[in-house]
DNA sequence: TCCAATCTCTATTTTGTTTATAGAAAATGT
DNA sequence: ACATTTTCTATAAACAAAATAGAGATTGGA
């Protein structure tokens, strides 16, 4: 499942992209809207902005914005950033890889469901886009 | 990612399917060979009979078996025991489905994703068993 | 009938992670 | 200079995962 944050994550993406029209927005206006503890919210924002999906501004006026396209960002990639590994083992984890113990990989038949299950998800994580979970055109 | 907890279930699983002679199997055997802390291990297979995966007998011979062939247990059935959902959300979970706070389902992008990534999980994991994990025939 | 072997049960401890909060610092626009 | 807003570091609180402890119940066999 999910943590907290990565939903919160996702539902202020979703608010950003549905209020992307040059203005910056304030992180107290999208924890007010979207029910998400404000301190909380600071850490998740600047994490996605210093992974180069967000951008800000400081001082008045300023806030929150896209630094990006809100179709070029991958569902995957957010999850990654702030959940973490998104296959169900780390031993076949494309981006979190990390050996097994006590597991030889080379002939463990679990590993092998697993990677058809990480590459099914992926299939779908890598092709959909904050913009189209938050119904905004591309 | 699924706890060590779901995976020494797992290992315990292909184990006693390996070793799948008539003759029950020592959970001290198991977690020796398989490298599970005892005491971890007797509360997990304790779930697993309950469930009516395996089965046991006490006393001098005793130890644990298959309840029913190793090829009529779904890896799904195994996971949602031991870890709990497969879906990545409360609320698109089939099994364990909750209520989103704060999140209109039948307008939600990221729900409806996630719904296409549980069914893409399920059809792996509700077709795959415990007998193909362990390489042994059906 | 006694005993050793083995699973069963309940409770607790330990450890680690997630969630949330606090407060000062830095940058910005006016 | 000042109010506004993001940034940073640290910490607290709550919860869950992992591991352990020890007594209880059942079984088979001597």
């Amino acid at each position: 499942m999910l943590s907290m944050k990565t939903q919160y994550a996702f539902k202020a993406l979703m608010y950003l992209a549905q209020n992307d029209n040059g203005e910056p927005v304030l992180i107290a206006e999208i924890a007010e809207k979207k029910n998400i503890p404000l301190k909380f919210l600071e850490n998740i924002l600047l994490e996605l902005k210093k992974s180069g999906i967000l951008n800000s501004k400081k001082g008045k006026g300023g806030g929150y914005f896209f630094n990006q396209p809100p179709s070029d960002v991958r569902l995957a990639k957010v999850i990654r950033l702030i959940e973490g590994p998104i296959a169900l083992l780390p031993c076949v984890s494309l981006n979190f890889y990390q050996k097994c113990k006590n597991c030889d990989e080379r002939n463990c038949g679990l590993s092998d469901v697993l990677k058809e299950v990480r590459d099914a998800t992926l299939s779908i994580l890598e092709s959909k886009t904050v913009a189209d979970i938050a119904n905004v055109k591309s």
